[in-house]
DNA sequence: TTACTAAGATACTCTTAGCCA
DNA sequence: TGGCTAAGAGTATCTTAGTAA
């Protein structure tokens, strides 16, 4: 992929005449610092989320489970 | 897209001569019942985390930002 | 029947060259 | 300058037709 048409490229992006294929958005999570999932939340919750999610190690995502199945029990 | 040729893509797909695009992922996540971000997640207990949080009303994705944000506190 | 594949048809994005604000 | 675009080049997947297991 050549750098010098990296702006017609996110111009095409941008006004949704192309899609990225998923090596492609591959790449840009990496520069972006996000995960993937981020480029399919459809709200800034959601995103803000799935930043802070991927960020945390197996026993806090453990315990993130654990507190979404408390909070479905409380809701019976 | 043909349907007579669902079998020869999804093995193309799962033995990595071919890469669906991102629509074609969309239609996937419909058919399976999973939110986009399944693909993407590189261990069972992400996999699972994504799907639970997906279905989670907005005021309990709230919760859910605050619960984060609480155990960050706490390693600090 | 189901899993799988080669190869051509098809359809997409990438790139260039260039215009417009 | 930066944002944007048309159109051809290039490259990917889709489809078919078919073999193997």
């Amino acid at each position: 992929m050549e750098e010098s048409s990296a702006s017609g490229r996110m111009n095409h992006y941008e006004k949704g005449r192309h899609v990225p294929d998923i090596s492609t958005l591959r790449k840009l999570a990496t520069a972006l610092e996000v995960p993937m999932s981020y480029f399919f939340c459809e709200d800034d919750l959601s995103a803000e989320l799935a930043i802070k999610i991927e960020k945390l190690p197996k026993t806090e995502k453990e315990k993130l489970l654990q507190f979404i199945e408390n909070l479905q029990q409380s809701n019976e």
